[in-house]
DNA sequence: CTCCTTTATGGTCAGGATGACTATAAAGGC
DNA sequence: GCCTTTATAGTCATCCTGACCATAAAGGAG
């Protein structure tokens, strides 16, 4: 923040950097975490696969261009996208990340509930969605950033409420804990998950009124929303793979 | 990372940014959690008080940079330096932050055990360790800065063997507690603590030899050194605050 | 030398949280 | 009326934790 003390401040004493944000967009689709990727129309990587992102504005901050970007590739309206969960992942500056020119990036991490698909106006009409088990070779250093993003996000499901900014305004446990079990990639057993999550103050609050009927077969569930708390105490851990030298009969 | 795709690139397009980083040096002294500050010398806000930092040359990354300034500031060696334990917090990009120009600041967080005083060649001059209770006025926002370090260290003890960073090479399980006791602002049982520490595999390993003696009254304790583990299966939470109901009686 | 204080270390015990599992309820399909 | 499917409600043993109590090993005061 200050030109190491004692140095005569001059803009033109450094090399000028651009800055962009990246975006890491999850959702939880047809049973598997997908992030929205973009094919890059111009070198370098002309043809590849990247993130979303962009530059940041003369008079923007970091996280409101990320939010505009986020906007953008969703084909959200801003009011839309401003209830979406975006979190500051970290920023990236490998000088040679870019071949173009010194590029520094800060990544964003942005948690979606299940969309249509990305047919937004503009720059969204090449997003789409691809399984996180199956990247294709990404641009720069982004599949670095979406590995980063995901064990973030497998984390933060940990020890926050995360897990409803995937599902829409009104979900069931059901499709809570789907959520888990795509992210984490392992099975939850049904009654357990159900008693720790009721048991955690502030992470769902009941709907009342009749179940949803999804046309679907067994008896319908209860619907719940997002609740207050943020946090997590105690802690919903993953279980841990097993040693190796455990059975599982 | 990609100019909003379509646009054609040019260099010039944007704004230049200077890119800085910005680093909170957190060391446990006296009892109490401290921070290293510098104080400026030139406007803006001359006079007042810093983090140390300043701007990534040309061929540096971020944490490069970090390194070095943390081996100024602290007056250490490059090897000593690179002992320490450095992570990237996150980067602040407020377009107002630096009233000379736009700056894109990536913060540092660096623990470091207990230090003669910061003087080392240069710039470590006029640095000085300062009590995160008492801190002063500081430049840009920079105390945004430290409050988000803090939280992340408070946070990052729970689940990370981290508390080790602030001790020397090698410690007793007392000096351990007080960091977390430091760092928490709680007092922990000493049994329970001792306990759960020698239950996370990994987390200290005993150095056999004879106990430390540092003049002090009591039965000499037992040194350990750091293990090898980075994370703490189940975590070590630190007591929640009571509600406020609740007598302590 | 003998108490006393101080710190380290080794225990117990009850309650809470969790994993594994069983049982019942409420829907649709045949 | 069955069977399947999903939701929901328990049970039970185990592990972890917080709150204790007890003992060991040092130095200091008398």
């Amino acid at each position: 923040m200050n030109g190491s003390d004692g140095a005569p401040y001059d803009p033109h004493a450094f090399e000028p950097f651009a800055v962009t944000v990246d975006l890491a967009v999850f959702t939880v689709r047809e049973g598997g975490l997908h992030v929205l990727l973009i094919r890059r129309g111009q070198d370098p990587y002309a043809g590849a696969w990247a993130l979303p992102g962009g530059f940041i504005l003369p008079r923007e901050c970091a996280e409101d261009a990320a939010r505009r970007e986020l906007a953008e590739e969703t084909g959200l309206s801003r009011e839309s996208a401003a209830a979406l969960h975006l979190e500051q992942l970290r920023t990236y500056s490998d000088p040679d990340r870019d071949p173009r020119m010194r590029v520094v990036s800060v990544a964003y991490t942005a948690l979606v509930p299940g969309l249509p698909e990305p047919r937004g106006g503009g720059d969204a009409a090449h997003a789409q969605w691809t399984a996180v088990g199956a990247l294709p070779e990404l641009a720069f250093d982004h599949a670095r950033i979406i590995a980063d993003a995901r064990e973030r996000v497998r984390a933060k499901l940990e020890y926050t409420c995360l897990a409803t900014a995937f599902c829409p305004p009104e979900f069931t446990l059901g499709e809570l804990q789907q959520v888990y079990e795509t992210v984490w990639g392992v099975e939850l057993d049904r009654p357990n998950f159900r008693r720790k999550v009721l048991a955690s103050p502030g992470f769902v609050e009941p709907v009342d009124g009749p179940p949803r009927r999804t046309g679907g077969r067994g008896k319908p569930a209860a619907l719940h929303r997002a609740g207050t708390a943020t946090t997590l105490h105690p802690a919903l851990l993953r279980p841990e793979r097993r040693s190796e030298g455990e059975r599982s009969e």
